[in-house]
DNA sequence: ACGTACCTGTAACAATTGTTACAATCTAAT
DNA sequence: ATTAGATTGTAACAATTGTTACAGGTACGT
């Protein structure tokens, strides 16, 4: 493994440099190369191994029982993939992982993750904090998710946006990409954002919000 | 710390008995005591040491900008307190920690808590597995909520139970329960529950469950 | 057996959201 | 500048879900 792709990597950047030499000398992994639509990982797979995408971009999709397809994420270089599941009790992958275009994975065998901990407190922190950090965004989603109306999770969204600021800012999400968010139809979510205008509660100009009443704002969310 | 209250905790369990006594006699915590309705945690409040409920219930809440209580969360000893949020980069509690009744909770510096794994490669494990448990319980919370339809959230959650037999299964929730499960109100999961009754696609009776149609079940998943 | 509290079934109506379709506007490439 | 494609606004109507209320059923303690 090279240096550049060893400090990109969010489990292993900013290693004390004196363990550096002997984390890599040791190591054992496998490198695996991909095509545009290979499966790098099949639904239910026996996940006893760290697999970290180095090069190119991954589509992670989970199937439903019927085969249709419930869930779509796209994975961008470098990152670990699914680095909590290595130690669930039930330790197999929950999605699909395909190849959306050349990739390169490393392979690292848990047994030598756990090594790395062990000798590598700086690793060890930061595959806690790489597993913590994606428990604190799963826990917003699903808080996000579990307001019940559109305008509540627009209300939700927003204030965080702004920041209990009045000031002006920029959604850096489009109508569509929101709705995704939110789990809501398109127009649906341009309604409520319209209804929310003609009440006085913000303004919009393209992607450009500002939040007029606050206190209306935060009363939408039950 | 007590070698009972060691092996109740998820994260202390099965830990090495060789390594026991060291673990127990240098392990700097502090022991705090709190009477029904005493406030715990504080939402927002910085997390840098681990809170392990030994004794006792407490109640998770999630408020939100207008003070209306989102999201609660029962949970009782043994069982530590948001364990992931020790690690991560915005290491602050998301929610308030209340008391429901005579609680005793051991408080760990994160600093003790790294030692530890460094240590005692048992806890370290322990440690992952529970953060990546509950990674997975988040996820197919998470799943759940996404699906949009009633209908949908009871084919997911059914075929689960079920576990792709034809054989009648008890739930272990009343419809209350469900309902709050899924985030919709009860009397719209009675009439959803109806429905596919009249369809022909489940069997009830009270908590008796029996799937007749697999196919129409699944199809329900969109 | 009786009453109480809880759970379930159901109905009428309100509110919200989805669907579909189309026009208006913006963006970026030629 | 022009055009194609993406994004946004909006409307009519359908579908789903929420709200409220009440009746009947069940469990449980007295």
């Amino acid at each position: 493994m090279k240096k550049r792709e060893l400090d990109s990597c969010p489990i292993c950047h900013n290693l004390n440099i004196d363990d550096e030499e002997s984390f890599l000398d040791d190591l054992k992994c496998a490198f695996r190369y991909y095509e545009k639509n290979d499966t790098i990982v099949l639904q239910g797979q026996l996940c006893d191994a760290l697999y970290v995408l180095t090069i190119g971009k991954v589509r992670a999709e989970t199937v439903s029982e019927n085969g249709a397809i419930i869930n779509v994420e796209t994975v961008d270089a470098p990152r670990p993939l699914a680095p909590a599941f290595l130690f669930s009790d039930n330790n197999r992958f929950p999605v699909n992982i395909i190849a959306l275009e050349d990739v390169e994975v490393i392979v690292i065998p848990k047994s030598e993750i756990v090594r790395l901990m062990m000798t590598n407190p700086d690793f060890m922190q930061n595959y806690l904090a790489h597993n913590a950090n994606r428990t604190q965004f799963l826990t917003s989603r699903l808080q996000l998710l579990s307001i019940k109306t559109i305008k509540g999770k627009l209300a939700h969204y927003l204030l965080e946006m702004a920041r209990n600021t009045d000031q002006p800012f920029i959604v850096d999400k489009n109508q569509s990409e929101l709705a995704e968010l939110f789990s809501v139809a398109r127009p649906s979510l341009a309604r409520s954002l319209s209804e929310m205008v003609q009440d006085g509660i913000i303004q919009i100009h393209r992607r450009e919000f500002r939040i007029l009443d606050i206190n209306k704002m935060k009363n939408l969310i039950v």
